[in-house]
DNA sequence: CGCTGGTTTGAAGGTCGTCAAGAAGGGTGG
DNA sequence: CCACCCTTCTTGACGACCTTCAAACCAGCG
């Protein structure tokens, strides 16, 4: 069923694939590339982008301000395409950095547009991974303008846990996280300060408790009503329940 | 030189169109439609979309929260594509309404592709405009996460200051602005009082001032400076001495 | 053992939200 | 023409959420 690989597992909850279909997504992913932790896979203002899959690994989207201050759009998980969008724009109007060592595939747009060509069905599934993509940029926009710090922070770690799932790197309740407060503070709008307290609150309900790069989700269905989370933006029609590790 | 429709214009600044070209994005506006003042043209859940292309009015993206507030996504203005991510997604994860008076084009899925097949340049310009949306979308998260309140509505009133100029519709210090200060603040991700004070605010500096549904820019370079403004987003080449009305 | 990156806590202050209510404008009908 | 409505804008007082500043604590590591 689940295949190994996580782009193959995110697409297939959309399309089922042929043998044929399956072989030339894992073609698209034949050659890997390493970036470690800290360095820029694509900054933004560059011109003549590279976009790539993540197979190993984490890595955010961010845009920095003027003042130094530092805007994280989006986590990327394995599975995840990165930089598909601004192919099409000038320059990249944003940066991509590795949060931890991450093995990746590059996506040239040549081959991107033959894989078109001869796989619609491969190519309508990557389109919807990337709409996909988007509805999860609007929600943590939504979440900014709209929810406290308690909500936001419980809807991230909740969305999270879902994406991951969907990769096979989550349980129901836990899954590897290396994200320090600063990074987390940079994702939720919030001083890292603030985060602490935050994560200390959830932690002491008994909702969810980030200890030593590790999500432990005590209590989902309390922690779902704080945030008001509804996993529709998700698009995954897959049961929680079946989804297991 | 520029073209008296609004989309015909702001693609053209990605591709020069041949009048083959041009006729094509004609046709595909043909048929219009009237949305009045306060209808939802999509609505989250719903399925079956269609997306449209904005003729003349204003409308918004918004998506509302468990506890009845509201996000407002982004403005959408003559000339924008509304929708249209949303056709690959089994439901639309947020909601289009009409702001005022609304005229719009339907596209459909099928005549969508065939374009994309006969006019693959059009095509091209139409993702380009996809792009460009998501990118705007970027740029209004990362003002809720690390802009303060006045910051924000100044980034907000030039942002679209450049859009509507790009279709004629702005001259280089004022526009037609048919927002109350309820709808700016579910944008802003503020409370409409502490808009209304940030209003003030600017207007008492001579930087903006919103009066009558219109917006006047008194001082762009000052709002640009306190805004950290950059249009780089807007991945739209022309100098804005240029673009004059 | 001291350094470094990350987490945790306290105290004080500012931005922004909440509550409450008044003023201004535009349309309608007497 | 004016009274009356409605929507929108505006202002004040107070309090909460979150930030800022300052510093202690902890774990891993050379």
């Amino acid at each position: 069923m689940g295949s190994r690989n996580a782009l193959v597992r995110k697409l297939s909850i959309f399309a089922r694939f042929s043998a044929a279909e399956t072989e030339c997504l894992t073609r698209l992913q034949a050659v890997r590339e390493h970036f470690a932790a800290g360095t820029d896979l694509v900054h933004e203002g560059q011109t003549g982008h590279r976009a790539f899959v993540l197979q190993e690994g984490w890595a955010f989207s961010y845009k920095l301000l003027p003042d130094g201050g530092r805007q994280i759009i989006n986590f990327k998980i394995p599975g995840d395409f990165m930089g598909l969008r601004s192919i099409l724009l000038r320059t990249s109007d944003h940066s991509f950095a590795a949060l931890t060592d991450c093995v990746v595939s590059a996506v040239s747009v040549k081959r991107a547009t033959s894989l078109f060509n001869d796989f619609p069905r491969v190519g309508a599934a990557i389109l919807w991974s990337v709409a996909r993509d988007e509805a999860v940029v609007v929600e943590h926009l939504v979440g900014l303008g709209r929810r406290d710090a308690k909500e936001r922070t419980a809807h991230l770690l909740l969305e999270l846990a879902d994406r991951l799932r969907l990769v096979g790197l989550a349980t129901e309740s836990e899954f590897e996280f290396p994200v320090n407060q600063y990074l987390l503070s940079d994702a939720l709008g919030l001083t890292a300060i603030h985060t602490n307290r935050v994560l200390r609150q959830l932690r002491e309900k008994s909702l969810v408790a980030v200890r030593h790069n590790r999500v432990f989700i005590d209590d989902r269905n309390s922690l779902v009503k704080l945030a008001g989370y509804d996993a529709g933006f998700l698009d995954q029609a897959t049961p929680l329940t079946q989804v297991g590790a």
